[in-house]
Parts: C-alpha cells; structure tokens; sequence
DNA sequence: GCCGTTTTCGGCCCGACTGTTTTCAGTCG
C-alpha cells in the first residue's frame, strides 16, 4: 500500500477541515491546508524526497508534518487522521464542500441536529428543520438546498481551453458598454492554469450599475449567486462560475494585481507591504500604524499599475504565470526571475498529423498553414503502425510519406524546412513500433505512449527508459500522456525519467494542446533544471490546431521556461545540425 | 503548525456580500 503526492494532500486537507470544524486555532488549521497545497503540486515523489532527508526543506512542512509524511510513506496510514476521525464524522468535511457551508455551520448542525452527511442535510432542509436553528432562516436553508444542488452539477474544474473563450466573449461584451473603460481576465485563467475554478473578470469604470446589471442578467445566466455594487457572481448555464468585480481606474493595478492571485502570492506581497509599514489590498498601498491599523489622514499610494506597486515593494515585476509563491517573490527580491519563454520566440513545430494517419490536412496544406504562422520549419509526425484506430502507417506507407515529404521540401522553397518525422507508438512490452533500420532514415523521431496507460509505475518507467535510451528516438510526445481534465497522467518514476533524458540529450515535449499541456509546469521546470531539453509543439491534427501554440508557450513559461531550453526556438541549421549529428 | 534582516517566541492578509443576531458573524476568494 503506497499513498500517492495526492493521496497524501488529500488527507492533510481533510484533517484541516476537521481541525477547524473542532474549532482548533485558525493558524494551526491553515499550516495543514497550506502543506497539502505545496504537496498537491508537488513534481517529484514525497517518498524520493524523504529519501534524501529534504521534507522540510518544503516550502510549510516543517518537522510535525514531516513526520506525518514519513508515517503515512511507511505504514499507509495516519494515525492523527484516524484518531480525528473518530472525534469529528467525515462526513462534515463532505458537507463544507457544500457553498455557503464552512464550519462553523457544519458544527451547528451536526451539534444540534446531528447531521453528518449531504444527504441528511438535505433531508432536514427539506423538512425545515435548518430554518430554526440560531443564525439560521429560510433564506439560509434555501441557500444550502441550492448549493446541495449545485454541487451534484458540478463537474470539477474546467479545462483552460473552454474557460478562456467563455471569459473573453462576456468581457468583449461588457467593454462594448459605453460606461466601461478597460477590462481583463484576472484570476487563473490569467496565471495560465491549466484548469480554472471560476472566472474572474475586472472592470474599470466610474459607473459601475449598467455593467453590474447588464452582467447579471446576460442571457447565459443559469442563477445569480451574488449582486453588488462592486462585485457580483453569476453560473452560466455552462456550469461556469463568473465573478466580475468593477473599480474606478485608478484603482486598476492593485485591483489587477489581487484579483490574479494566487492567493498564496498575494499573502506574501501583504506581508512585504506590512514590512515597509504598508497594508495592500484592491484599492491602495495604505500607511499603518505600529498595529497594522491603518493611519485614516496618512497619504495612500495608488497604483494604476501592476509594475508600481511590485517597484513601490522593492521588488522586480512578476509575470502573472509566475504568480503562484512557488519561488517567485523571492526571485523577485533578488532581481532575479527567468526571462520566460515567449510565443515569438518559437520558430517551428516539431509534431502534428497529416491525412496519413488522423489528421485533417495534407503534408502540402500542413505546410502552408505553417508557414503562413511564420514557422521557420515543421516535422511531419503522423501515427505509428501499431495504433490502427489512428490509422497509423505501415512501414511501406511510411516510406512513402517520406518521399512526399522530401518531395514537397524541394517544392516549399529554401526558406521553409519540412522534416521527415514520425509520433511512434512506445508498445504495452516497451519495444518500439518501429525497427531500428526504419527509425535511422527519419529526420525526428518522437515516442509516445498511448496504450496501456494504467500499467505499474515500474512498467511505465520502463517503457519510458527504453524509448529515451535508443539513440534513434530524439523526443518523448506529451510525456504523461494525461487528458484533461478527466484523465490522470501515467504513474512514471519521473526523477528517472529527467535523468535519462539529460543523460541522452533526448527532448521531452511541451504539448500545447489545452487538453494536454504536458509535461505540466511542475514537471517541465524540473526538467529544465536538471539539463534536460524541451520543445513546444502544437501536435495539430488540424489547421485550427496548430494556433494552440500559444497555451503550450503560458504553459512553459509556469515551469519558468526561458526560450534557451526550448528546441524549436533553434535557427533552422542549428536543428538541422543536431539531428543530423543525432544520427 | 510554520517561520525567521523581529530567528526558538509571537506573530500569522484583507475586503465584499449575505442574512440575520439591529451591529456582526460566516463564508468566500
């Protein structure tokens, strides 16, 4: 019985639910929330980390947590968790899920009506029993009987590439009122997350109503869930929860900058501003007094910038991809963050499909379409023999888009490069779908898993080890393999992985595909810090496909990529010199 | 429970909205 990073995360974040539920000391609470979100994200193995003796050198693990860790590694367990289990029904931390429940409301009515379970909750609302308690009322009891149903709709996080869309055709429409000055997307969808809780939009303007009512009552508001003057919630009939705030501009900057997070990033930039005698929040930089109460006649600094208030803490500007507390502040004390990657800084695209296997466009079209996004060159990569639900190509068809791609090569012209590639299947046994004497006539050969996914951590690795330690594959296509956001990626001794693809120069990919975004940034960065190459690639099956390089490059730049580790940000000689030298 | 140019103690970010308890607690982000 081996506990995963997530496993382990979880249940720290239900002992701090518990804990509050017990009305333990707020702070101590939080402690086990915040280390099962450094856990969560973590890209290496608790157990590889404990290994090395290194715990608590994790950002809020100290050395009870650790301890906790090395028990649950050990024994499966957590002794705490069961002994917390037996004061305080799990259940509870079910009914906090519920919106408009936090503990001291599941307390209530666990103590009072000895509810301890949604579906028990569920049943007293009904029968009004909630309405009598103190604190209580009918307005309350409906608001959970809503939230209860909400939650069975619930569908988890959405994927970025379905949020940003929906976020940025309500913001088109607010901006095209008259009474709105600028807007944004803030939140996660602003940091580049892969998958996004709710939107967050922000408004500037001096007259706020039209907007706010225009807002919440567009025709895709399944329910209004909040309505201010400043800020209001609404659930699309997508199921997308939309928030939207609305401030004068000249709050803009520390209005922008709270409402993009992370949360834990805005944490510490408060407490950078308390240090210098400044309390931070959406609307100032404000002067406090010895007790952090803000001095009321004292002159409040105003940032309608997000670069003013990062200069005004002595601190270099943080890019919202950055902005997660995962390092950034103290880069940022030091002026020392990466130059990230951008999208102009990508001149190629090393794997997509043509009509030979699964994708849309001929190799002739393909080109084109590159070439008129301004890529420099391209890999031609289409599916291997063995995944015939792609149609993948016999080594005979193989050879035949080869010529064609050699042939279409001399027809593009000197300054466009099409390679002869293929995306070759890492098969269930770990060989190659491919011999090696095929493999040798390729310009780029990529390996990829696509089959038998949910084999044993050693199985994966295995498979993995074995395409990275050929010499004829140069880069391993969307290395976990996970689809957001309903499949988890392979269980794989990463740390292995990395070490093997820097040991071989053998590239690991980006995938830009939104619904891919693999490596994930956790990853991505481990890797680049362990000397190993990366490439963003679009793997388009179509022509629309091949415009997702964008999400692919925010990806990267979260795992603090600068475009020196990345391949196809490589001149066209300098790639075509490594992979001819790769043999 | 974590953390440290306030380092082994004493702190720990901040405000909007809602509903109910008519002055504020609870929840959320």
């Amino acid at each position: 019985m081996s506990l995963t990073n997530r496993e382990i995360a979880d249940i720290f974040a239900r002992c701090a639910d518990m804990l509050q539920i017990k009305g333990e000391n707020i702070h101590r609470v939080l402690s086990y929330r915040r280390a099962a979100e450094t856990i969560y994200d973590l890209p290496r193995d608790l157990r590889a980390i404990s290994g090395e003796g290194g715990l608590t050198d994790l950002t809020n693990i100290g050395k009870t947590i650790a301890a906790k860790i090395d028990e649950m590694l050990e024994t499966g367990e957590l002794d705490f968790y069961n002994r917390l289990k037996a004061e305080v029904p799990e259940g509870l931390v079910d009914i906090m899920n519920i919106n408009g429940v936090g503990p001291k409301k599941a307390k209530l009515f666990w103590e009072q009506l000895n509810i301890t379970s949604v579906e028990a909750l569920k049943q007293s609302a009904e029968e009004d029993k909630l309405a009598e308690l103190s604190g209580m009322g009918k307005k309350s009891q409906q608001k959970i009987l809503d939230g209860i149903e909400a939650l069975s709709r619930q569908t988890g996080r959405t994927p970025i590439g379905d949020a940003r869309p929906q976020a940025q055709a309500i913001l088109d429409m607010l901006l095209a009122l008259p009474e709105a000055i600028e807007g944004a997307i803030a939140g996660s969808i602003r940091r580049g997350r892969e998958t996004i809780g709710d939107v967050d939009l922000l408004i500037a303007s001096d007259n706020a109503k039209p907007i706010m009512d225009t807002f919440v009552s567009m025709e895709n508001v399944a329910r209004v869930l909040g309505h201010g003057p400043t800020k209001s919630s609404v659930e699309l009939l997508s199921g997308l929860q939309v928030d939207l705030r609305i401030l004068e501009k000249s709050y803009w900057g520390t209005a922008l900058n709270y409402f993009t997070g992370s949360q834990a990033h805005n944490v510490r930039m408060r407490q950078i501003a308390l240090d210098k005698g400044l309390s931070l929040n959406e609307w100032a930089l404000s002067p406090v007094d010895d007790n952090k109460n803000i001095i009321e006649d004292a002159e409040k600094i105003y940032c309608d910038t997000e670069e003013k208030i990062y200069e005004t803490l002595g601190l270099q500007y943080v890019t919202p991809e950055l902005r997660e507390d995962n390092g950034e502040i103290e880069a940022a004390k030091e002026n020392n963050l990466p130059t990230l990657i951008t999208r102009d800084d990508i001149i190629a695209d090393l794997h997509m499909h043509t009509t030979y296997s699964d994708g849309a466009l001929s190799i002739r079209e393909m080109a084109e379409a590159c070439r008129k996004r301004g890529h420099r060159y391209i890999v031609i990569t289409d599916h291997s023999r063995s995944l015939g639900i792609a149609n993948g190509l016999s080594i005979e068809r193989l050879m035949e888009q080869m010529e064609e791609v050699r042939q279409v090569n001399e027809e593009m012209g000197d300054d466009f490069h099409i390679f002869a590639g293929t995306e070759m299947d890492i098969k269930a046994d770990g060989t190659m779908d491919y011999p090696d004497e095929v493999l040798k006539q390729l310009d780029f050969v990529i390996a990829s898993l696509h089959v038998s996914l949910q084999q044993k951590r050693e199985q994966v690795t295995e498979r993995l080890l074995n395409a990275i330690n050929n010499p004829h594959v140069d880069m391993i296509g969307h290395p976990s393999s996970r689809l957001i956001p309903n499949r988890e990626p392979v269980d794989a001794d990463w740390d292995a992985a990395i070490k093997a693809a820097a040991e071989t120069n053998t590239i690991l990919e980006i995938n830009a595909n939104p619904m891919r975004l693999d490596l994930k940034p956790e990853l991505a960065r481990l890797a680049k810090d362990n000397g190993v190459l990366l490439a963003i690639n679009t793997d388009a099956h179509a022509e629309d496909q091949l415009d997702l390089m964008h999400f692919g490059v925010t990806n990267a730049r979260r795992g603090w990529v600068e475009a020196k580790h990345v391949v196809n940000t490589w001149s066209f000689e300098k790639f075509r010199d490594w992979v001819q030298n790769r043999g």
